[in-house]
RNA sequence: CGGGACGUAGUUCAUCGGUAGAACGCUCGGUUCGGGACCGAGAGGUAGUGGGUUCAAUUCCCACCGUCCCGACCA
């Protein structure tokens, strides 16, 4: 490719916008360009790594034994109205409607669709297991777009279905897709840990994301470093005991200050520390409307992920609201750990730790004290409801390490869940019974690879790609093209290295300056950068991104 | 959707009641030519949109639209 020629310049600036190194280097070295919020041009140098990307991704799959195909953009509605998920779905779904006035959803996920196409063929057991998949455009209406390509509302994913005869089966697959994931990954020089995380209305422990640890990313983990990597969702620890040994005292209403109003007036009030105390938060269920009321040691937060599946509420609870609370007869500050009529109570394990908690009943100028779980009251029932924290411990005794990351790519367990929500979605066993296939689903979004590659590999100077993803090998540069024996020697090189089917940028601009076209080539960041002129002689200068040095070569040693 | 910031040339920013200016980039000419050179000339803006206040609005006020950050949300 000829720079001169290439559309999507280089440029000194980046929008005062982007905050992220990605989106800067990526914008200035002219890989992409913003259409609307969360919405991309993917430029020439920009689409050649995402080709990169896909080619690693397609070749590690394909070599796992699953088969690329093809879905249409926009979903049949119906077919997301028999999962109910035009009402249950996470994100917001994108609808559109054609002169016939059908409707379609635009894909935002496809599992509805894979299973669609599967039964049109009612396999047997004896076509089992398959693995399909597809790179394909995703939309997704964010609420908040955000950071470059690390959070799109448009972008191309890979996505895979695997169909199997049962659970057992199903393992086989999820850890083949394990291993290709790594492959995948590893292949673009990206580090990738393995981090359990929940999915949503499942739960069980067939759920990982492939995170590259970065202080921007969003996904949130914690770590012992060596075995344990959960997401915060997810994430158990060991709950220290507090005083469960000290006995019981008795309960008692007693006098407070009215200035005492938050947890840290309590702690100023009773010079005790925040484990004392009872908490308690307020959920509402956006479906059934349902309030529920966590309650949990002072010194701990409720996890909303891990509470909705002690209610069996994935995905529905909100944050109360004024109005909720006082539908219950109460108002913050002032929510009762037991006693309110018309919510439901679910307590955290962690009030077994503490004998006789300060709270609970709080009025305007009385409050309880002595208060033992099971005693004095009790929930409908305790559950590990409580946000894991850096600096807790494992029951390994281990310590925990938060730590961020950017998610790249996801494994799935979906069982059950759409095959027997989607009509005939069945094979036909041995015993010639048709049973819903066992099924899990494979995620890498493409261009949130490229933008963690971008955050991976930079400098000052600018991006520096592996080479397996590299939008091109060499970044050739002629200089003092004014002499003309040069600048035909250049040209020569560029030619001879396109027949060596060498992928080549080649800088041929004339009126341009050393500084400018060396400044242009850190910033694009190809591997290996090679210059022609009048100093190099019969040679070529070659040099490596990642080094200083140079050293001169021949043609022949460039093109064998 | 809540909180905050902002919208002026392709980009970065100035001007802040009196009809818009710089740098970089771009075009042309010349001098340079191994780490973002220099000189000269030039093109490029209905100041997001609409309304209001005013003799006068890019500037003040309101609404809408759009953008970014934090939060909520995120198969």
């Amino acid at each position: 490719m000829l720079y001169s020629k290439l559309f999507g310049k280089t440029v000194k600036n980046a929008p005062s916008d982007a905050t992220l190194t990605s989106h800067k280097l990526l914008y200035q070295a002219g890989f992409i360009r913003e259409s609307t919020a969360g919405r991309y041009f993917i430029l020439p140098l920009g689409q050649l790594v995402q080709s990169k990307i896909m080619g690693i991704v397609r070749y590690e799959m394909n070599k796992a034994g699953a088969q690329e195909m093809l879905s249409p953009v926009l979903h049949p509605l119906v077919l997301w109205e028999e999962t109910n998920r035009t009402k249950t779905t996470g994100f917001e779904l994108m609808k559109i409607r054609d002169r016939r006035e059908i409707w379609f959803a635009l894909g935002g996920t496809a599992e509805e669709m894979f299973v669609d196409v599967v039964r049109k063929f009612r396999p047997s057991y004896k076509d089992l297991p398959f693995n399909i998949y597809q790179f394909a455009m995703k939309f997704r209406d964010e609420l908040r777009a955000r950071g470059g390509l690390l959070r799109v509302r448009e972008f191309i994913m890979k996505d895979a279905y695997s169909f199997d005869v049962d659970e057992e089966n199903f393992k086989k697959e999820y850890k083949n897709m394990w291993n290709t994931y790594s492959q995948i990954f590893k292949k673009m020089g990206l580090n990738t840990i393995v981090v359990e995380s929940d999915n949503g209305y499942i739960g069980g422990e067939y759920c990982h994301e492939f995170v590259v640890e970065s202080d921007i990313g969003e996904t949130s983990f914690l770590t012992d470093r060596e075995k344990y990597n959960a997401h915060v969702d997810v994430a158990l620890f060991e709950r220290d005991d507090i005083n469960s040994t000290e006995e019981e005292k008795p309960f008692k209403i007693v006098e407070q200050p009215e200035w005492v109003k938050t947890m840290d007036d309590n702690i100023k009030h009773y010079q005790l520390p925040k484990s004392r105390f009872l908490k308690n938060v307020v959920y509402k269920n956006r479906i059934t409307k349902e309030i529920i009321i966590a309650v949990i040691r002072g010194d701990l937060d409720v996890n909303k992920t891990k509470l909705e599946h002690a209610v069996n509420a994935v995905g529905q609870l909100e944050d109360a609201t004024e109005q909720d609370l006082t539908k219950i007869g109460t108002k913050r500050g002032h929510v009762h750990s037991w006693g309110h009529k018309g919510a439901r109570y679910i307590g955290d394990l962690s009030l077994k730790t503490v004998k006789n908690f300060i709270g609970g009943q709080k009025e305007k100028s009385t409050d309880t004290i002595n208060v033992n779980y099971g005693r004095d009251f009790t929930c409908e029932k305790l559950a590990d409801i409580a946000l894991a924290k850096e600096t807790y411990l494992l029951e390994t005794g281990k310590k925990l390490v938060e730590k961020k990351g950017i998610e790249v790519g996801n494994i799935f367990q979906l069982g059950y869940h759409y095959s027997k929500k989607m009509k005939d979605a069945t094979f036909i066993d041995k015993n010639g019974k048709e049973k819903p296939f066992y099924m899990g689903c494979y995620g890498i979004g493409i261009g949130r690879t490229l933008a963690a590659i971008v955050e991976k590999f930079h400098d000052e100077q600018g991006i520096i790609w592996p080479e397996s993803v590299a939008p091109y090998k060499y970044h050739l540069i002629g200089l003092d093209l004014k002499d003309q024996s040069i600048k035909s020697k250049v040209h020569q090189v560029y030619k001879e290295l396109l027949a060596k089917g060498r992928e080549v940028l080649f800088d041929d601009r004339e009126d341009i300056t050393a500084g400018n076209k060396f400044a242009d080539a850190d910033l694009i960041g190809i591997p290996y950068r090679l210059v022609v002129s009048k100093r190099t002689g019969d040679k070529i200068e070659l040099k490596k991104r990642t080094e200083k040095s140079t050293r001169l070569v021949s043609l022949d040693e460039l093109a064998s």
